[in-house]
DNA sequence: ATGTACAAGATTTTT
DNA sequence: TCTTGTACAT
């Protein structure tokens, strides 16, 4: 083994002397401790307890990320630690650099010594990095992302003539992501999941995929926590170093963890025995019961080679009685828990106390962010859940509006009627960029895209690919990457027909079986490949240019600076011209983000040190900051608040969803409930739900039935109103009252759905469907008779929808035109002016 | 090697 | 209904 603390010396160039100084600074930039000035009791407690285990249970709003980086601040201040010497890990990139961001205003120049700090795959990433060695990596090695790892998966099912459908590569890749979140080995797999790899099977493609990685100097996502807690296991010197390293750990969304997360924190947050090096004892018997022990988990990912190295199991570093966790800070709220699906634990903050003994809990609830009505609303609501901490959020802001709830006919009626919500709100001096669409899935986006682009209103999509996930990103750093590393498959394969070259499957096909009976890289294999006759001429001459080029940029590499080397490989290997021929509509757009990648290129010193960044940090920055209405998914909004917020779809089936239901049964339904209160608790000044009584699922209209939750919602905070501006389903006069009964009232009626007694019992024409659960697929075809406020009154009709081919109809805003096509109550018509159009038969009327 | 026709499947998503 | 991926023909 190298030595590892010089490497590290290496790695951490904040770790000078000089960083000593920054501990004064930080107290002058704030003027002493001042800066604990500001905070409530409960918040300076968490900011001052330094010593042991803290586990900050902060609510919704109750200033979490204010608490994290004061104790930073102060920690500083008190000289308690150097900067190097603070391990800070947040969930995401955004969470990463809105800390450092807030470091930074409070520390001012300091924050740049405050290397650890980011997300734990990064951070796993750097350390990973400097221990390659160790894993038999070069310490250059890329981290693959999903799209490579399936790509790579489906390489080797076709080598071994895997071919089953009901298996594709994403979904094995999905599994095996999900194993390395959970921390297991293939032998440890449910037998369901492993049998989807065969019996006996399923190890050696697992093994087939971690050697492949190997050869190809490259890392998944997961191998990246995973690599490490195995160097920790086996070279407790090096979890030595950072476990003496690290005085202080900081860990914001705890609840979000995932077990591989865990175990990763566990090992590094324990004080290091001094004296005789590390314990050797097993972990308490409680943790072997629940999977969660250390020494059972993951030996070695690479089955087939683990076999020998397992038997010599090495000393398993465990929290013992001397071996006391020491200063851990994790913050969190299981109410927020949301991401149990793809592997977080909320069993994580629940056993907090259990995990680092002497652990003191700290609970935030005095909430800065909504009025009272809409924190009511949402307390109550979360208050259904069982299995949680519990926690009594309280403002002292003012009652202010109460929650409404919108009841609408269908998707489009309920888009119109926020859409005109919207512009009242903005005709009232609300800001477009404080107003937000939080959605349950992302389909129901689209009906608002369409709504907004019609009022010329606006919007902005959060939550879409990413910037590094379009296509022509991808492309241009395959071809860096294959300059930087030539082993890079994954890049090869990208690229070698990008643009078109006549290296098609087949060509493709026959290097990767050259490539993996000798155990060499694809452009090995292609190398050897020129110089024989097995290719066509045309084909050979063609890979053999390729290859020249590379040689020929690798060359330049060492003689220009990356940004020119960027642009020159992008001009002569024909790509940008590719996009140029190109007159799709988005070709211009994928021109612009080229440069913008080569421009991005230049606040880094290399092309080594741009591409590291790439794999790990590398975001889509927020464009311009320009006025517009932020329409996103409630998974992304997490963390994000805004005055008014619109949720709609409250509906039984889409939220909560269906398949949360089937699948996790009532795990899923509290897993939705806290959704739901991530969503209310996002609004600071108005909270506006919808649920709407028609809606299509895969292309055929649905009835449904209001959400559960909105019996849920105590009935003093809220406020049912009609879906306003001239789209409501009209007559709401005696409904609002009634549907006052029948919203909980703290204790009762939970298990009444009061939505669906009030539907049912209104006796409206057309309503005979309400209250029938969710029947997917039945196309509707009797509606009620709607009043539409300054529109057209509806067609009342006790049958079938009314109209046939050919039938001449007038609509408000398109005029006059001709039925063409009908659907249920779709009706495709043909305007005189308009074009054709798609219309809800209730708008249009025959003449 | 590339274009077209048809079937299947269609939450949430970070690194 | 619409997208995506695979099978097949050119």
């Amino acid at each position: 083994m190298t030595e590892p603390n010089r490497v590290i010396h290496r790695d951490v160039p904040e770790h000078r002397p000089a960083a000593g100084g920054i501990a004064a600074r930080a107290r002058a930039a704030a003027g002493g401790p001042q800066y604990l000035a500001g905070l409530n009791p409960e918040q300076r407690e968490a900011v001052e307890t330094l010593d042991g285990p803290v586990l900050v249970l902060a609510g919704a709003g109750t200033g979490k990320t204010r608490v994290l980086t004061t104790r930073i601040a102060h920690i500083l201040s008190q000289g308690r630690a150097r900067p190097g010497e603070i391990l800070s890990v947040t969930f995401t990139n955004k969470a990463a650099r809105e800390m450092k961001h807030r470091l930074g205003q409070m520390l001012g120049q300091a924050v740049e010594g405050m290397p650890w700090l980011g997300t734990f795959h990064s951070i796993g990433g750097r350390i990973l990095r400097v221990h390659a060695e160790l894993v038999q990596l070069k310490s250059n090695f890329t981290v693959l992302d999903v799209d490579d790892q399936i790509r790579l998966l489906k390489q080797l099912l076709q080598a071994d003539n895997i071919d089953d459908k009901r298996w594709p590569a994403r979904m094995l890749a999905g599994l095996i992501d999900g194993w390395k979140n959970r921390g297991l080995t293939p032998s440890q797999v449910p037998s369901g999941e492993a049998a989807v790899f065969g019996n006996g099977r399923g190890g050696k493609l697992y093994a087939a995929y971690q050697e492949r990685l190997k050869i190809l100097n490259a890392s998944d996502f997961g191998d990246l926590l995973l690599e490490n807690i195995r160097i920790f296991r086996e070279h407790p010197d090096v979890l030595r170093q950072y476990q003496q390293r690290f005085k202080f750990i900081l860990v914001d969304e705890y609840q979000d963890t995932n077990v591989a997360q865990y175990l990763w924190l566990r090992l590094l947050s324990q004080t290091p025995q001094p004296s005789s090096g590390l314990q050797t004892t097993s972990p308490p018997a409680q943790d072997r019961e629940q999977g969660y022990d250390l020494a059972d988990t993951f030996g070695h990912p690479v089955a087939a080679a683990s076999e020998a190295e397992e038997r010599t199991s090495p000393v398993e570093p465990a929290i013992t009685p001397k071996a006391r966790p020491k200063n851990i800070c994790c913050v969190g709220d299981d109410d927020q828990s949301i991401y149990g699906w793809r592997g977080a634990e909320v069993d994580n903050i629940l056993r907090f106390e259990h995990d680092f003994p002497g652990a003191k809990v700290i609970r935030l609830e005095r909430n800065y962010r909504s009025t009272g009505h809409i924190l009511a609303a949402a307390s109550h609501l979360i208050a259904h859940n069982e299995g949680r901490l519990g926690k009594t959020l309280r403002t002292e802001d003012e009652d202010g509006e109460k929650v409404t709830v919108t009841g609408a006919w269908d998707s489009e009626e309920e888009a119109r009627a926020i859409g005109e919500e919207i512009e009242q709100l903005q005709r009232a001096g609300n800001r477009l960029n404080e107003i937000a669409i939080l959605v349950r899935a992302s389909f129901q986006m689209r009906e608002f895209e369409d709504r907004f682009v019609t009022l010329g209103l606006p919007y902005r999509v959060i939550g879409g690919p990413r910037f590094y996930e379009r296509a022509e990103i991808r492309d241009a750093l395959a071809y860096l990457r294959l300059i930087n590393s030539p082993a890079d498959d994954l890049a090869f394969e990208r690229i070698v027909n990008v643009p078109k070259r006549g290296l098609g499957d087949a060509t493709v096909q026959m290097l990767h079986d050259i490539a993996r009976k000798r155990r060499i890289p694809l452009t090995e294999a292609a190398r050897a490949v020129v110089e024989t006759d097995e290719l066509k001429p045309k084909a050979r001459g063609s890979l053999r240019g390729l290859l020249d080029n590379f040689d020929r940029w690798r060359a330049q590499r060492e003689i220009m600076p990356h940004t020119e080397l960027a642009e020159i490989v992008l001009d002569e290997s024909g790509y940008t011209e590719m996009w140029q021929k190109d007159r799709s509509a988005d070709a211009a757009g994928r021109l612009e983000n080229l440069k913008e990648l080569v421009r991005s290129m230049e606040e880094f010193e290399n092309l080594q040190g741009f591409l590291e960044h790439i794999s790990l940090v590398m975001d889509r920055d927020g464009g311009p900051d320009e006025d517009a209405v932020s329409v996103m998914t409630l998974h992304s909004a997490k963390g994000l608040e805004f005055d008014n917020v619109f949720l709609p779809g409250w509906e039984e089936g889409l939220f909560p969803h269906q398949r949360a239901l089937d699948e996790q049964g009532r795990a899923g339904l509290e897993e939705e409930r806290r959704l739901a209160h991530v969503g209310l608790t996002r609004a600071r000044r108005r909270a506006k739900l919808y649920f709407a009584t028609n809606r299509r699922i895969h292309g055929s209209w649905s009835t449904t039935i209001p959400s559960r939750f909105l019996d849920e919602l105590p009935a003093h905070n809220v406020e049912i109103t009609e879906s306003k501006g001239g789209s409501g389903w009209g007559g709401a006069g005696g409904y609002g009252a009634s549907r006052f009964d029948n919203l909980d009232s703290f204790g009762s009626s939970y298990a009444t759905p009061g939505w669906q007694r009030a539907q049912a019992n209104r006796g409206r024409g057309g309503f005979n469907e309400a209250g029938t659960p969710y029947n997917a697929g039945g196309s509707r075809t009797k509606r009620a008779p709607l009043t539409i406020e300054g529109e057209l009154v509806a067609k009342s009709t006790g049958t079938s929808s009314d109209f046939s081919l050919g039938d001449r109809v007038f609509h408000q805003k398109f005029g006059y035109g001709l039925v063409t096509k009908i659907d249920g109550n779709k009706l495709t018509i043909t305007f005189d002016k308009a074009g054709e159009k798609k219309v809800v038969d209730s708008f249009v009327e025959r003449v």
